[in-house]
Order: C-alpha cells, then structure tokens, then sequence
DNA sequence: GTAAACTGCAACTGTGACGATTGCTTTTTG
DNA sequence: CAAAAAGCAATCGTCACAGTTGCAGTTTAC
C-alpha cells in the first residue's frame, strides 16, 4: 500500500479528539494542517468523506472549523479507516480482462474470496479500538517519553 | 492497493501445484505467461522472490522451466504473499519529516502498533490456507461451475 | 559440436493513481 | 462591509509499479 490516507485521517482525528477533550472550539483546517505539514486545501478534502459519515462535523463561516460528531468512545478506528479509504480494495486483483483457461477464471474468484477474508480481519482489528483508546494510548506514551530526540 | 504482484504470484504458484498433480514436468515462462496473459520476462521476474525462499525450484537448459519446491500442503498463503510483496508494509505511514509536535511524533509511533498488529491479522488468515486447500477449491469451483459466461 | 530452448539479468519506457497546489465561490461572523 | 472560514474545481507533479526489449549464460536434444 502506498496510501496515506489513514494514516493522515487518523492524526486530524487523534488532535479533534484531544481539542475535544480539552474543550476547545472548533480546529480550523489551517490549524490541522500545520499540525499535519500540510496544505490546509488537503485537509479539508481529508475531511470530506469524515463528515459525510457524520464523524465529523465542519462549520462553515468565520469562527467555523472542524470537531467530533460524537464521542470518542463511539468512533471506532475502522470507521475511520472505511472513510479515509473509501470502497478501494485493501487487496488488488490482477486484471485478466479475458482469462485463458477456465482454472484462471476461477482462481480469480478463490482471490476474490482469500482477500475478503483478510480484509475484514483488518477491519476487526481495528473495530475492537476506538479513538477514546487511541486518545489515552497517546496521552500515556507522552507521559512515559515526553521529548523524544 | 495497486499492486497486483499477489495476485500474480497466487495465480502462478496454482498453476504449478496442478502440473504438480498432473505429473506434468516443469513450466516454462511462456507456458505460464500465456496462461496468465503477460510476458515470460514478467514471469520470470515474478518467480525470483519465489524461487529465493524455496517455494519455487527454476531449472535453467533447453527443457528447463519452474517446479514447486515443496508439496502443495507445506506451502501456506501467507509465505507466497510475504514473497511476492517483500518487505513493503500493507499499510504507509504519513511522510511526518519533522513532527511539529511531540503528539505527531507519537501518533505515528502508535500508528505503527496499530498496522503491524492489522497486518499481522491479515498473516495469520492466510496463514491457515496452505495450496494445496487452494488446489482442491479451486477443482471444486471448477467442477460445480465448469463454462461460467 | 552445434543449434535450440530455456533461465537470468539489466536497462529502459509507459502509465495511472495519488499527493499537492492554486484560485476561485460561498457562507458566516465581527 | 470586511475578514475568515469551508467548499469546490481544475491542474500539475511524481513515484512506484507494469511491462518491454535485448542479450548473456546454461543445458539439453540431435
């Protein structure tokens, strides 16, 4: 995988989460994206999918941004994962536009089945966690390493 | 993902545990490029990582080609995948050159936790498929549904 | 012994999805 | 009205992967 959608999906959630937690209004998408190194114009295109799932909620207008629409404890992270990665296969599967053989007809469907598998073994990887663990794992792995070189 | 190499290499490992079966004598690249509708160069290209972790024996010479080089039920699907992605992680970690701030820098460390145990979940269910449980799924689809249109 | 058929290898080109930027419109608040 | 924000469309850049070509090395068939 050469995405990073996740993983840049999960930061902007990781800091609502936190903004969240210590009561501060609203994250602009220019402050998410000096947190994130990024383009504030990326951000909110992040952020898009997030909000059509309701996990997050963007305000429009000057004192506008971007927070949680539910508690972090009722995010799980594969709902993040599902939004930052869309309906795009974990797995690809070789094109064989006009298989030659009948075996590679159904191979195709044996990969089919192999890649479902495994993909929703991720999923529940990440089910079992939400953004409320992730928040105290973060906070706990401060605590323990506060400067790291 | 974009990378279709699993798919290939799966593809390819079938065909050779069937001539296996059939008491065929080693492919050649052609024959197994004209299966899979590519090129034999791209065959072969496949076949190093396969051939470097003994899944695969290549005989060099005129009536040369590639055999399995195990029995189908000691090779598991997990060992062909490791092959044919190396070492790329299933899933990319945000660039983060710089953190700005030690919560970035820890995100990430927690990120890594997460997609190793993910990616390890993903291992395991293809752990416990080896080919040979391919092979006989692969007649089983077969026979139930010889001609699909 | 030589020609044929194969693997092995290196260099190269093509390409498509994703990353990222720019510039604008729309909305809301001060 | 002006500032500051999201929203949106068009566009460019780039990089890993896909695929090709060509040739050197090796082994067998005859």
């Amino acid at each position: 995988m050469l995405d990073i959608r996740f993983s840049r999906a999960l930061q902007v959630m990781l800091f609502l989460a936190m903004a969240a937690d210590n009561g501060v209004g609203p994250l602009s998408s220019a402050e998410l994206a000096h947190k994130l190194n990024a383009n504030p114009s990326l951000v909110r295109k992040l952020l898009v999918p997030l909000t059509d799932e309701g996990l997050v909620v963007c305000v429009k207008g000057r004192t506008g941004g971007a927070r949680l629409g539910r508690p972090t404890d009722r995010i799980t992270l594969a709902e993040i994962y599902r939004c930052a990665v869309g309906d795009k296969p974990l797995f690809a599967t070789s094109p064989g536009a006009e298989p030659v053989c009948p075996v590679t007809a159904h191979a195709g469907e044996y990969f089919a089945t192999l890649t479902a598998e495994a993909e929703e073994a991720v999923l529940e990887s990440l089910g079992d966690r939400t953004l409320a663990d992730g928040v105290s794992e973060l906070r706990r792995l401060c605590t323990d390493h506060p400067r790291q070189g």
